[in-house]
DNA sequence: CTCATGGTGTTACCGTCGGTAACCTACTGT
DNA sequence: ACAGTAGGTTACCGACGGTAACACCATGAG
């Protein structure tokens, strides 16, 4: 059939998950391959070269925790059940698969130096979706064009950075982070 | 002299430091050691391994950056001025050597795996002087601890993200960022 | 003067990685 | 029966990080 290739194709980046998963930064071509039952040529063939291979792999996480993020931001019951519900759903996603996430932040470091632009990175991507939402918000409604830029990609870094050092602090309730960041978020400095 | 093994390091070292800044990511043991008018077994000798003198390399540019942020945060004046001081700290540094910043961050994500804890990334010690800053501010006072250390961190992020974000997009002046990230942080998501 | 010693340097090598060229094989349509 | 073409493999390349072994040359002791 001609679907198979595609077929084909996502059982390849399932295997390569596997190991990715399994061996972390690790994760060869020849590992890969062997997972996959296969040789390295094979994997050149589908995926061009290694940064094509892994870009496959990330935009399949990326998108799926973009479409949670989206939701989120449609959170109804105003500004800070929104926030609130967009912070959460990232922190959750990244303490489900904590190896993954490791991922797609080493890749997005790592890969931007040479094709900057047309793979934007991965806190980026974060970034430009809730530019958009922030856009959208009613509560913010016609909001300056730059404010609404910087804020997002700040704010994609902020929840990004938190997650990472409380996910080498698992004592910490996820509730708790939550609640923090939300309130710098909605108020700033200004103490309860 | 007993001290030159200590002059021959920061010799090397320097030497790394201009390989890095023109060479990037690309910068390997063997052009180090040419830029140093040396071979590579010296450089094993000295660093044990290239983890080794990355470290030794970003530690440097680390002290020193750290050193202006403790600066920014004794800003006299208020908060609102010690939180301008210390983003427009951060701006200006990776404004300054992007190369370099480039390559902290970069060796931040994919160092970390191995060494967690022994070697802390960049924005994490970033991070960690923030919380501190955070602890000493006298309009602060008696902030509870977890949420000094997460708005810490989390603020870490938010600039650097942003930063990264405006090294692409020069055509913004840096007081516009700085004014922004600082509103923010002072007063969250209120408009002016 | 000779000779062991230790630091400084080199050459030459190892295993592994990403990536590729060349070949092989088996199924298809005519 | 045979040419063509997917789909696959083996065997290789250059570059990397890292190391072992050896060469040089100063010094101090007998």
């Amino acid at each position: 059939m001609a679907a198979s290739v595609l077929e084909r194709r996502a059982v390849l980046l399932e295997a390569a998950d596997r190991v990715v998963q399994r061996e972390g930064s690790a994760a060869s071509m020849n590992l890969i391959a062997a997972e996959a039952g296969i040789t390295k040529p094979i994997l050149y063939r589908h995926f061009g070269d290694k940064s094509g291979l892994y870009r496959a792999l990330a935009a399949r996480h990326i998108d799926e925790l973009l479409g949670r993020l989206r939701a989120a931001l449609l959170t109804r019951g105003g500004l800070a059940a929104r926030t609130r519900a967009t912070v959460e759903a990232y922190l959750t996603a990244i303490e489900r698969s904590p190896q993954i996430y490791r991922f797609l932040i080493q890749r997005a470091a790592v890969e931007e130096p040479d094709v900057r632009g047309e793979v934007e990175g991965f806190v980026r991507r974060f970034g430009d979706e809730l530019a958009a939402g922030i856009r959208n918000e009613p509560s913010l409604a016609g909001i300056d064009e730059l404010r609404a830029t910087v804020w997002a990609h700040g704010i994609a870094g902020m929840v990004q950075a938190a997650g990472d050092w409380w996910l080498d602090h698992p004592e910490v309730p996820r509730a708790a982070v939550v609640d923090q960041l939300s309130a710098l978020l909605l108020a700033g400095f200004d103490l309860d």
